[in-house]
DNA sequence: TCTGGGGTCCTTAAACGC
DNA sequence: TCTGGCGTTTAAGGACCC
């Protein structure tokens, strides 16, 4: 036999996949768009957009009332408003959305505690760890869209299958609010005939690798050799494939990921034109993603800048410490060169600052340590020694080597904490979001015409909650309702008379705390 | 009518130590 | 001493996902 089919067998003998169907996938039905329609009552039953507000700005979800019209998630506004004229455009209110999340990731937890939240909306369970023992995986499906029904009032799309990969696509396949159930034996009957582009991982460039071998569906996929598709796609990309069209796929569900990196950037309205103007916006850019990087560790070795020109060419630029710091002013000084080393040709449309090869507060010490012991076998003497001597001093400020700070949070608080951590690193996204998101600062300050987004939730001190319709100069357009109240009408307010305070999301209405009479959505 | 913002992972090339 | 091979790290770019 020959090398390569050898190779292709010892591949497949080594993946171990279940043999029954015990992973769950939930992904919830046009979840930004859903939430605003439960806060919004006035947006039940009408197309809503969400997403960047601003002339840039893309789609991040749109209501099914909106896809209907021909509106689509990563699609220009622009076009959107266009396609669903009479659809409301919102800016997301991620606060709201984590909160939502989280209620659902809660539900799957009183299945099983083995709950992966692959983002903001969607999740595996393993069913083969729940306590009670495995349940039938109708059972389960039914049990948690019941449960999401009555706490959040949304609906959720569960598939089932033996692989995170069968149940991933199982999930897709009767959305919204369907159940799919893949069972073994039936596995090939639901691959095969798919299009190749419903595999996780197949994008519109390795579609197009794909077509020019021939292959449109997975059955396709399936009768390629596996050199073929690692020579086309690389080692990596091709393996997976050709295991993928198999169904062969042995991946864990894993409650706990590392974060690898933290950052932020920015699209801006009009194109940045001069070296000052540039820079002063890389200092707010690096503002936030310090402000990102504090909530995930707080150190990092390597700062990362990215620049895209206006003819949308993109480069980037890093600089990597000989250690990790958590100095603002090092970190932010660092991401200034990168940009200057990306070199500033006008205009700049966007600019990104990431930071990676993360670390804790709490860890850095432990990392200065260790390059320190490191630093005399790593030779190089001169150069680096000024750095040694200003890590001796920096490790000095803190608990000592021994000492781990982290014995703060024990037992359930810890628990609690990573939790609500590893929700919030989900707060990233359903599909995008545009425009400036609005950090929490704003909450609490008058509204205005600056800070004004659609959606965006306000209160009146007498005329209560309510939400941002449009804004212009100091006459603002604000629907008072929420989840609880019957549909509003809009109402024009001069903010002179009757000023209005941005909000935090009042959080998760239960459709049970709805007046039964203004139940029954429309 | 253009094309967002969080991320992850992979590939390739170069530099480097052994 | 020179060279080759190998593994690791870094840098840059790209595909993909939600």
């Amino acid at each position: 036999m020959d090398p390569a089919a050898e190779r292709a067998q010892r591949l497949v003998a080594a993946v171990r996949v279940r043999d029954s169907a015990t992973v769950l996938h939930l992904d919830a039905d046009a979840f930004f768009a859903a939430v605003e329609q439960r806060d919004k009552p006035s947006l039940r039953g009408k197309p809503v957009l969400v997403g960047g507000v601003g002339g840039r700005g893309v789609v991040s979800t749109a209501s099914y009332e909106a896809r209907r019209h021909g509106a689509r998630s990563a699609m220009p506004m622009s076009r959107a408003r266009r396609l669903s004229p009479g659809a409301a455009v919102l800016a997301p209110r991620f606060a709201a959305y984590a909160a939502y999340s989280q209620v659902i990731m809660g539900v799957l937890r009183e299945l099983t505690p083995a709950v992966e939240p692959l983002s903001i909306d969607e999740a595996f369970a393993d069913l083969a760890l729940c306590p009670g023992g495995t349940p039938e995986p109708e059972d389960a499906a039914a049990q948690v869209q019941a449960r999401v029904a009555e706490l959040t009032g949304l609906t959720v799309s569960v598939g089932v299958g033996r692989s995170k990969l069968v149940a991933k696509i199982a999930s897709d396949l009767r959305k919204p609010g369907g159940v799919v159930v893949v069972r073994p034996q039936d596995e090939d009957d639901v691959l095969l005939p798919l299009d190749v582009r419903t595999v996780p991982g197949v994008g519109p460039a390795t579609q197009g690798a794909l077509e020019r071998l021939g292959v449109r569906t997975v059955a396709d996929l399936r009768r390629q050799p596996l050199d073929t598709l690692t020579m086309t796609l690389g080692e990596a990309h091709g393996t997976g494939l050709y295991l993928m069209s198999r169904g062969l796929d042995d991946r864990p569900v894993v409650t706990t990921t590392e974060r690898k990196s933290a950052g932020a950037e920015r699209t801006f309205a009009t194109d940045l034109r001069g070296r000052d103007v540039v820079l002063s916006a890389v200092d707010d850019v690096v503002d936030e993603a310090l402000q990102r990087l504090e909530r995930h560790g707080g150190a990092a070795r390597t700062v990362v800048a990215k620049v895209r020109y206006a003819d949308f060419s993109t480069v980037t630029r890093s600089v990597t410490f000989p250690h990790p710091t958590a100095s603002d002013a090092e970190l932010r000084d660092a991401a200034r060169r990168a940009v200057l080393a990306a070199g500033i040709v006008e205009p700049v449309r966007l600019l990104g600052v990431a930071f990676h090869a993360l670390s804790s507060h709490a860890q850095l010490a432990l990392d200065l340590d260790a390059h320190l012991f490191d630093a005399p076998r790593r030779a190089v003497v001169g150069e680096h020694d000024h750095v040694g001597g200003r890590l001796a001093e920096v490790a000095r400020d803190d608990d000592g080597p021994g000492a781990a700070p982290d014995d703060d949070a024990s037992g359930d608080t810890d628990l609690v904490a990573t939790l609500v951590e590893d929700d919030a690193r989900l707060v990233g996204a359903e599909k995008a979001v545009v425009g400036r998101p609005l950090g929490g600062s704003q909450v609490g300050r008058p509204l205005d015409e600056s800070n004004a987004r659609p959606g965006l939730d306000v209160e009146h001190a007498t005329l209560g909650r309510g939400w941002v319709v449009h804004v212009r100069g100091r006459e603002a357009t604000v629907r008072f309702e929420t989840a609880l109240t019957p549909p509003a009408r809009s109402r024009v307010l001069d903010l002179d008379e009757d000023p209005l305070e941005l909000v935090e999301p009042v959080g998760v209405t239960p459709p049970s705390a709805v007046p039964p009479e203004l139940r029954g959505d429309a």
